[in-house]
DNA sequence: TAAACATATGAATAATTGTTCATATGTTCA
DNA sequence: TGAACATATGAACAATTATTCATATGTTTA
């Protein structure tokens, strides 16, 4: 097999197009920044963690209450409650043996806010 | 290996909540609209497709200036935007050869905005 | 201190998914 | 019509990840 040098395809439209590419080029952010946005929105991105983080934005809930309201196991939903809280979506108070869990802040509320307003219009 | 009768684990504390557990269950969405939000959200989770639509929020481009501007190739960026248009996140028209993809609406962008907050306050 | 409870976590497995490669489809133009 | 261009897509592979199982840590209470 031919070795790529060239793993960017160049192609005629992108003549036409050179100003456009080069402004957006320009302005584009740092990579870093969109691989944190991406990173934030990935932990959304799961059915058990929107679960949990809906049910957080009813009441401050322990594990074990999380895990009987979802049907789910203690363990997984302590794996899933330990991403929220590195993606500080989450924060925790202890409680003797009990371990209580709340939405870290209004943040969340919005993003998930913004997420169900495209849902139902998409219904539409 | 003795079959697993009861996935769910009680535990005392449930008792103890018992009224916040109820309560919270029964406000509990359709399955089905927490599945959806974390699809959209999926999208969304995917550092590619964060710079696509990065990018088509500056401008209206190509598949192929896309995949120059990202230095990927054509056929990558084709399959995202495929995802991205199935979500009702960005749309298409064609002009001879060339097809133009564009944001959808203004949900994409606020979504996207909240998500930028998120990430600039937990920086600080 | 031992037993019971609540939670956390490492390792393994299964499932999902992003990219690549090859190729197909659709369009323009000579 | 055929060649070149722009895009789309199926299959395969590699990488990521959600859950399970087993077990460890931390707390209370008898």
């Amino acid at each position: 097999m031919v070795p790529k040098i060239q793993p960017v395809e160049r192609c005629d439209c992108e003549v036409i197009h050179e100003d456009t590419v080069k402004r957006v080029q320009e302005k584009m952010p740092l990579e870093e920044n969109l691989y944190d946005l991406a990173e934030l929105f990935k932990v959304f991105g799961d059915t058990t963690r929107i679960k949990i983080l809906w049910a957080l934005d009813e009441a401050e809930m322990c594990v074990c209450d999380i895990a009987v309201l979802l049907k789910m196991t203690q363990s997984a939903i302590s794996h899933q409650l330990r991403l929220l809280k590195q993606a500080d979506l989450v924060k925790s108070r202890r409680e003797g043996k009990i371990v209580y869990y709340s939405l870290e802040d209004e943040h969340v509320r919005q993003i998930f806010d913004q997420g169900l307003i495209h849902i139902s219009e998409e219904k539409e």
